[in-house]
RNA sequence: UGGGGAAUGGUGUAAUGGUAGCACGACUGACUCUGGAUCAGUUAGUCAAGGUUCGAAUCCUUGUUCCCCAGCCA
């Protein structure tokens, strides 16, 4: 059964102004009842979370309205497009969860269709075949105080204009000698609509239509014919197309087709990263990082590596809104729907990132105890795993301090505290090296507290993680911090660029790192929490066992130290 | 100096002429076998000035500030 139409905002939240025009549009039955919206990716680059606001958005409508959203290739320029992106731009929608079903389409299935669009305005009088060189045509346009003039191929004849136009197509001139253009207006105050550039000549293999053409529509002609074709009715698009949206309505008016409603929302800006497409590149090529999938990347793939779940993007999308005005997006929300994603979500597991030796003295040479430990406290269905336990531990060196300041809860000399899952422990004893470096810590255990629990009811300041050396594993962490140290990177010195913005500690290797045993066979893209640590994803770089930190946990100690500082 | 948009706490957003609310952040406190999670609380806002109205974030006027447009890119 289908849900009716109602125009009803069936979630329970609020509408944004484009749901509420959607809304509106449902209730006085502009589009007979039907809502279709599309994601219109050009594929010349990978997606990054600024899109996911956009495929969120438009494939979100569909959804919430029983509409349908398809996704289409706006390939209309072979120079900068590349087939490698259209299946990374697929995967990118699919793992965000999004369904096109059969509707996929691409720009250049409608290029014979276009042209003949094309052929009918020509026709109508209202496009004409122009010789002007791109730096004249430039010059006829005028600024944007001083009108345009016209341009001395205005007025051919309707035949010459077809013939010119056949040739171009045919493969007669050369790149860039002639163009076809719309005869609107050169001294319209609105410069896309003084006599926009329809087709150019590019005599270039298109990835999907190889050389079947040699001249390519130009975005303007070409998107509102592709929305028209699909018959979207709202057509969402961003803030910089808001001037594009007169030439949008006249060419589908002129050629009296499906004329659906373009909508421009503003882009999504994060505070400490980029999102330009030029910018990202530039990080790339530059080697400033190591791939468009460099965990530190706000790219959709560079987020999937570094464990972001495709859950908690979509909730960023819809906590974020949607308007028409310039915001940048604090990172620490993303960070915040991340966690409370990853913390429902991931099994917790212990590891130690900077190993420090614990010899347990009151406790037997050879033996091993396997301990009960929860996976996931949020979700009892998670079940228990067992942990091995024997003399030798490993814990974080972070959780010792040979004489603690205020504050600090974990262990010192002469300090009890609870080993999790397994039993209260009291540092009696700290070796150096020559060096005056802690090499080794010996504490004696309380039998009694098995489990972690003191039959006594006496308590512990603070619970440690651990791991039992001769079982754990060796494992590479990679830490991550934000790709820019300041919260707008385009905030630079005048002689500088974003660049010399860049975080220098915004990757640290750790090569020494040990996780337990349950750890052997985790699989790629596998998460979940290291306990007391924060989330952690597996590397999908096979060759060694290697974790990705997704974002800590929120650490009140840190922000104390902090403070102390 | 042309045209098109837009302004609500530190940040992101709601309120569609009728109590300026929610979330993030920050800060308290409670609880806790993760200094996590959870729970309770505090903090802080309508760009400005006029006007209409019993009543204005909302309508009107003027001003200020910000964004976009002079690709044969999208």
């Amino acid at each position: 059964m289908t849900k009716p139409n109602t125009g009803q905002n069936n979630k329970g939240q609020k509408l944004d102004f484009i749901r509420q025009i959607v809304a509106d549009d449902l209730k006085t039955n502009k589009w007979s009842g039907r809502v279709h919206t599309r994601f219109p990716p050009e594929p010349n680059g990978y997606l990054h979370i600024g899109h996911a606001k956009s495929i969120c958005l438009n494939f979100g409508i569909a959804d919430q309205f029983s509409g349908l959203c398809n996704l289409r290739f706006d390939d209309t320029n072979p120079i900068k497009e590349e087939a490698e992106y259209i299946e990374a731009i697929k995967e990118d929608v699919r793992w965000l969860g999004f369904d096109w079903a059969d509707r996929l389409y691409y720009a250049s299935d409608y290029f014979q269709q276009m042209y003949e669009y094309a052929l009918q305005l020509i026709k109508a009088g209202r496009a004409y075949v122009c010789d002007l060189t791109p730096d004249q045509t430039r010059q006829y346009r005028g600024t944007l105080t001083k009108p345009g003039k016209d341009s001395p191929y205005r007025s051919r004849s309707i035949e010459e204009n077809i013939d010119l136009f056949e040739q171009m197509k045919a493969g007669k001139f050369p790149d860039g000698s002639r163009t076809l253009r719309a005869k609107i207006d050169m001294a319209h105050p609105n410069l896309n609509m003084r006599d926009p550039v329809m087709y150019r000549i590019l005599h270039a293999a298109h990835p999907r239509t190889a050389d079947a053409w040699c001249i390519y529509p130009m975005y303007d002609w070409a998107h509102g014919l592709e929305d028209s074709i699909e018959e979207i009715t709202h057509s969402i698009c961003t803030l910089e197309f808001e001037n594009h949206r007169p030439l949008y309505d006249w060419f589908l008016d002129q050629l009296g087709v499906f004329h659906p409603q373009q909508i421009e929302f503003a882009r999504l800006n994060l505070s400490y990263t980029v999102m330009s497409k030029r910018k990202l590149l530039q990080l790339v090529a530059d080697g400033l990082v190591t791939g468009w999938d460099d965990p530190r990347m706000p790219t959709i793939c560079g987020l999937r590596r570094r464990g972001y779940s495709p859950a908690a993007i979509r909730n960023f999308c819809t906590v974020i809104g949607v308007n028409k005005f310039n915001s940048t997006v604090d990172i620490a929300l993303l960070e915040h729907c991340l966690r409370e994603d990853l913390n429902k979500t991931s099994p917790r597991v212990m590891a130690v990132l900077k190993p420090l030796k614990v010899i347990i003295d009151n406790y037997p040479e050879d033996k091993v105890e396997q301990l009960d430990a929860v996976n996931n406290p949020e979700d009892p269905s998670a079940g228990t795993r067992k942990v091995p336990f024997s003399k030798e531990l490993y814990i974080e060196q972070d959780d010792f301090m040979e004489s603690p300041p205020k504050k600090f809860y974990r262990l010192a000399p002469g300090r009890e505290v609870r080993l999790r899952y397994a039993y209260f422990v009291t540092c009696t004893d700290v070796t150096k090296d020559s060096n005056g470096n802690i090499t080794e810590l010996h504490c004696t255990y309380d039998p009694a507290t098995r489990g972690g629990d003191a039959p006594d009811g006496r308590k512990v300041k603070s619970t440690l993680h651990w791991l039992s050396a001769p079982h754990a594993l060796k494992a590479e962490v990679r830490l991550y911090d934000h790709l820019f140290i300041n919260e707008n990177p385009d905030d630079a010195p005048e002689d500088k660029d974003f660049k010399s913005n860049l975080n220098p500690d915004s990757l640290q290797i750790l090569t020494d790192c040990r996780v337990e045993p349950s750890l052997a066979d985790t699989k790629p893209l596998g998460r979940y929490q290291f306990e007391r640590l924060g989330y952690f994803c597996t590397d999908s770089s096979k060759d060694n066992l290697i974790f990705n930190r997704t974002v800590t946990l929120r650490d009140t100690w840190a922000k104390i130290q902090k403070k102390q500082k």
